[in-house]
DNA sequence: TTGAAAGCGCTAACAA
DNA sequence: TTGTTAGCGCTTTCAA
């Protein structure tokens, strides 16, 4: 950019008004006689003009930039959520005047990135999108007053009091257990995560409950394993041996590759002799032979709620609403 | 944020200095004398102080952002290099100081994006990524004088003087068909993109450049269809009937998907049959059972060059390298 | 309906 | 080595 860009005195004086006029043609144009107006807006366009940003910022405290930390990419998994969710959230914002200033976490000290940008008024808000390592981030952004709005919802501190999305997990496993039990399998496994994840647990409890509606065990159907392939692979063959499942549910799309390993090595093949959800609808899902069932969240609606959300949240007076809970759908393929 | 963070003044009082020093003892601290310094970094550390960045951006007119455009999230497909890429660019691009503005492309006019954030200042620099579709965006950029750095080499516009980074595809495919020529193959198949992709159109000269050292034919054995999953597995269906191949090389993991849709159809199995080679090791190549061999483009390289790029451009004097070329490298698995 | 003045927080240039 | 002055481009009073 080796010569700069008009500004606001350059539009003035072509039109041959003052630079508040021309503001105003921008930001208020009502203010405006309609023969003014049209003449600085004639002069903008032939100018090329466009407000300095830095300049607005620093007069407004504003910078319509929403932050959002994205780790480093995954690989070795079919997760990819979050990088769909920032092809969504990107596009929403876009419609509300927003752009998103990715930034990457700093290993040993979460919290850092976020500091800086808040205390240099980088962002308006932040994007939090890792809620299920327990969420300090939450609390610690709770503590500094800074808006922020979460995809996950706050599992433990029920106490807190900022915006949420999220999407229901129990109901997307319930979903895909019930769409097996209506295919008439009757011993349908589980293959989630520790004991330690609530968004684990919570996935898992869908799938009790749609089996215990309809009065079917569950005891010895279930492993809680590392979200791995390898963890997948192993789970799906220990319960293949103990408990001649006919069906499995996973509460990822990378647990459910790792079934799919498994059922190769023993010459089964997904969707005929056994069937298999994953969860996600990740691009894994949607391509692999003969095609994974998964639960799909719908991440254009979260994007959706939470720009939303930010939205209120930035208004004057902030307007901060309550959580908002998303339900998922299922994407039915070859392998159920 | 109820509170608004603290200024250069604030740390000033409090440090009984001027301004002008505090703002020394962030930019240059080499000017001032060693307890001078430590009084105000002290100041600065007791306050939480941060420059606020409007402000420095309207002063220094820079922003330390810079921007990128990203499509849609596509579905449907393996195809996920860009947000890999961005994973790399964030991580890379922090350590540069910088930081990643997304914005998203406006269907029916592409440059809309660009040229608003040129104007208003927001970035300082675009990465621009989306060469393969002849590229309108770089000769656009290149006439406004926009500094900007293209993953992917100007294919046409040879007299185009803007810095790019890329990846040899020709010798990533010939990687992939040595690989196979090696472990004995002779029967190797092309499915690649349709003849006005210059991208397909090289990587495809990979494949003919290693089958024609070895005195191996190619006639008959490729095919040149649209990147979807149907695509590559019809065309594999077809080759096989018609060439009898004992291995494939595809031009992308989508399509090498639709080559194991086909093997799954004719209860062929990849690795053991047949051999199929993907190009990007996108995830749903690592995952896949058991496995796709697939050509890995080193992005974090990419993202390391594009940001060297990048500072050079925006250096006083700008110092604009030329273009920069990486080499893929081969990820084997179970695929062949 | 339009214009004049002030100042957001910072750094470049210069003076002390 | 430190301080003073000015001004980046914009919007928010307030006055005309």
């Amino acid at each position: 950019m080796s010569v700069s860009p008009p500004t606001l005195a350059d539009v003035a004086e072509r039109a041959g008004v003052s630079r508040q006029t021309v503001s105003n043609a921008v930001n208020n144009p009502d203010l405006l006689r309609p023969d003014t107006l049209a003449r600085v807006q004639e002069s903008i366009e032939a100018l090329g003009y466009s407000p300095n940003r830095a300049a607005r910022n620093l007069r407004t405290r504003a910078s319509h930039l929403i932050g959002m930390r994205i780790g480093p990419a995954q690989e070795g998994t079919a997760n990819a959520t979050m990088d769909r969710f920032v092809h969504s959230l990107v596009e929403t914002s876009r419609e509300a005047g927003y752009h998103v200033l990715l930034f990457a976490g700093d290993g040993h000290d979460p919290e850092a990135g976020y500091a800086d940008l808040l205390r240099s008024t980088a962002v308006d808000a932040f994007v939090v999108t890792d809620t299920y390592l327990g969420n300090p981030q939450a609390s610690w952004l709770e503590e500094r007053r800074a808006p922020f709005v979460a995809f996950g919802r706050p599992w433990e501190a029920l106490n807190s009091r900022h915006p949420w999305v999220d999407v229901d997990g129990a109901a997307g496993t319930e979903l895909a257990t019930r769409h097996l039990l209506d295919k008439g399998h009757e011993r349908i496994a589980w293959i989630g995560w520790r004991k330690d994840s609530r968004i684990g647990e919570d996935r898992r409890s869908g799938w009790t409950r749609a089996m215990h509606e309809r009065g079917l065990p569950t005891t010895g159907l279930a492993s809680r394993v590392e979200d791995t392939i390898s963890s997948g692979r192993e789970a799906s063959a220990h319960l293949l041996d103990s408990a001649r499942p006919s069906a499995f549910v996973c509460a990822s799309d990378t647990l459910a590759m790792g079934v799919l390993h498994t059922l190769r090595d023993r010459h089964l093949r997904a969707g005929d002799n056994i069937a298999v959800i994953g969860f996600d609808d990740s691009q894994v899902a949607q391509v692999v032979p003969p095609g994974l069932t998964s639960v799909r969240q719908p991440l254009e609606q979260v994007a959706v709620e939470v720009v939303k959300a930010l939205e209120g949240l930035l208004a004057h007076p902030p307007l901060v609403g309550t959580g908002v809970m998303l339900t998922p759908t299922l994407a039915v393929r070859g392998s159920s």
